[in-house]
DNA sequence: GCGGACAATGAATGTTTATTCATTTCTAAA
DNA sequence: TTTAGAAATGAATAAACATTCATTGTCCGC
């Protein structure tokens, strides 16, 4: 059990940001603690005074990151009024947020996609939190008539996930070398309206 | 060196074939060069007759059920005639290839969802690959009307890969429970129509 | 039946690394 | 200044595991 648990002074902070940033550059399973702590700064064995152990550090970051993205969309979708401005919403969130913080969302993006035995329970939540907005969204749309009801809405969800996910993983592998959050309406344009150029 | 690399034992695809089913188990990372050799039923040195190392087994399985998903494709596709049939094909192979096999399916999609730095270049080509597939067949769609000219191919690539790989995901971390070729159309129309039911 | 070549074995080896904990350092109150 | 408690240290420990290789087993030609 962490004793050390005073965020006052920022060491947890810390050495979850060096983690994060060890995990983008390396990936979960080759980071070592070792390097985590160098990272930040600190010894080993301080690492554990902050966190249960090295599977605990990336849960944390995904409790955290999923906590902040939801509160700050539950914040915006105040302002949308239908169910395509709130996927507008969504996908512009996603893509800005991934924008400002290319590490952590390489994290968030590459490491969330693992098998579900190996997933924290954290991570499963914040998987099923951002279908469950999708979904409401869509029902949402089809109730209001703008959503076609003759979709399956799994597949949709899916859909929608799965695109937003790969843009993002792909600008981030891609070194964020060109505007990602531009990219946000073309998507959610796909989305609505296909690639057919006619009735198919 | 790897000597003992005569394929007519089978030893090759036996060792292959239960590396598959540990790492859908258990994950590449976690799963053990002894297990793979248990499971085959073989001595742990044997593995190292019939490959490099442990990386090789993975970019070895990923090389061949790539090969084999694309001589399909590349046989099956004669038979389309438009960008919108071919579509439908490449979606429907996909998931019957996923589903006849649920381990190969699990490895293929979720081992080759990491970071580019871990890997190898067979799972790089695999991608790749398949991005140009499907980029062909939207670009053969413009040409024939079929499909818009105003969507920029890079999404349309990123939105179809990933979706036809999630619905995959999803259906193998659930157990297969349910038909997954019988899906392949239905997100295909998702491509194609989107989810808005008016102009939007 | 023998011997050489090939295949297979699996404990040993080398290496890695998560985590612990005895000890040291730091901080703040008396 | 001293002391107690908290924080931090980082080598040691325990465990894991990829890979090697001396030895054994199998196969086949003579």
């Amino acid at each position: 059990m962490p004793v050390a648990k005073s965020k006052a002074n920022g060491k947890h902070e810390t050495i979850l940001a060096a983690a994060v940033r060890v995990f983008a550059e390396e990936g979960y399973f080759r980071s070592t603690v070792s390097q985590i702590a160098r990272e930040a700064g600190v010894a080993d064995g301080t690492i554990y005074l902050y966190f249960q152990n090295k599977e605990d550090i990336l849960a944390t970051f995904v409790r955290q990151h999923s906590l902040q993205f939801f509160e700050a969309f539950s914040e915006r979708v105040k302002e949308a009024k239908t169910a395509v401005e709130k996927l507008r919403l969504l996908v512009n969130l996603h893509f800005t947020v991934a924008q400002r913080d290319r590490w952590k969302a390489l994290v968030y993006q590459v490491e969330m996609r693992r098998s579900s035995r190996l997933m924290r329970k954290e991570i499963k939540d914040a998987l099923k939190a951002y279908h469950d907005v999708v979904g409401q969204i869509v029902e949402e749309g089809q109730q209001e008539g703008s959503i076609r009801h003759d979709v399956q809405l799994g597949l949709v969800k899916r859909m929608i996930f799965a695109s937003v996910d790969e843009v993002i993983t792909t600008w981030v592998l891609a070194g964020g070398k060109y505007d990602l959050a531009a990219l946000a309406d073309p998507l959610v344009d796909l989305f609505l309206k296909g690639i057919s150029s006619g009735p198919a």
